[in-house]
DNA sequence: TTTAATTTTGTAATTTTTCCAAATTTGTTT
DNA sequence: AAACAAATTTGGAAAAATTACAAAATTAAA
């Protein structure tokens, strides 16, 4: 499915390809649902049993420091995983815990790094909090 | 000092005061370096001897959903908080690990809870990622 | 096809955070 | 102020997330 372009993903962003850092990627983007480390590893030790939950770990963190995913830590509890690059302003649900895109909303987008007070800034998030449409419902608190 | 303020501060945002809530809350009125748990803790058990570590967490996180103060979770290691509860950027720097304030950026700012595709949105916080200035001198970045 | 370099693995350890029941404190009513 | 109820705090133990690290496996280079 997304072989080619993971792989080209990892090009780009300059990550050396192996067969575990190209099924992660695939795996990123094919479930857009921003997986956690468990998910991702849980979702693909069936594919590679040797899978090491350590490997899940420095691949990922490693993905977002070169620009190849995004790290998200809205969440105290964990940290989550988004394959989408594109800057989009993410929405945390306090009650289930769920992360949704808000695509349509302004998300701030550097261009390049820029330098503020002498702080280089290399990225850039936005997110919003509160509850989600479902859990609104099934509370009852129903706001339009 | 900052007496007198805390204890506005709890009632004006609903939390019942106590010996260690009006203490937590003059530490935040404080320390604005964006303590953790642990600096909360480690700052206060001096001057309140019994001083539970169960109490810090469960009264920080208390504070933040009351509104009363911030929750921070940019970085993926540990919770800080933020007793300046006016909108405003976080930059957190990827090297030593440091928040520090960005004043003068323009911050999303919430008026009232807003509803977006029936998602109730309470709260926004905008962050930057990078290096702070003294890293960059200090690892010979020093980009103007 | 050796040798070197990189990556992965798995277990153990560390760190952060939560659980929970007992103890304490606070507030209320008499 | 004494007794009672409610709320808060405490502390130790447990859970969950993440990292350290050295050995094993894989890949690349010579």
């Amino acid at each position: 499915m997304n072989q080619q372009e993971s792989y080209d993903r990892l090009l780009e962003k300059g990550v050396r390809p192996s067969v575990q850092r190209l099924t992660i990627m695939e795996y990123l983007l094919t479930h857009f649902n921003h997986p956690t480390v468990e998910d991702v590893y849980n979702g693909l030790v069936g594919q590679i049993p040797t899978l090491s939950k350590t490997t899940v770990y420095n691949t990922l963190r490693m993905f977002s420091e070169h620009g190849a995913a995004q790290m998200i830590t809205i969440d105290e509890h964990r940290v989550c995983y988004d394959g989408d690059i594109h800057p989009h302003v993410h929405f945390f649900c306090n009650h289930c815990g769920k992360v949704i895109d808000f695509m349509d909303e302004d998300a701030p987008k550097l261009s390049s790094p820029i330098v503020i007070n002498g702080n280089i800034v290399l990225e850039e998030q936005l997110y919003y909090k509160g509850i989600c449409k479902e859990c609104a419902e099934k509370e009852g608190i129903v706001k339009n």
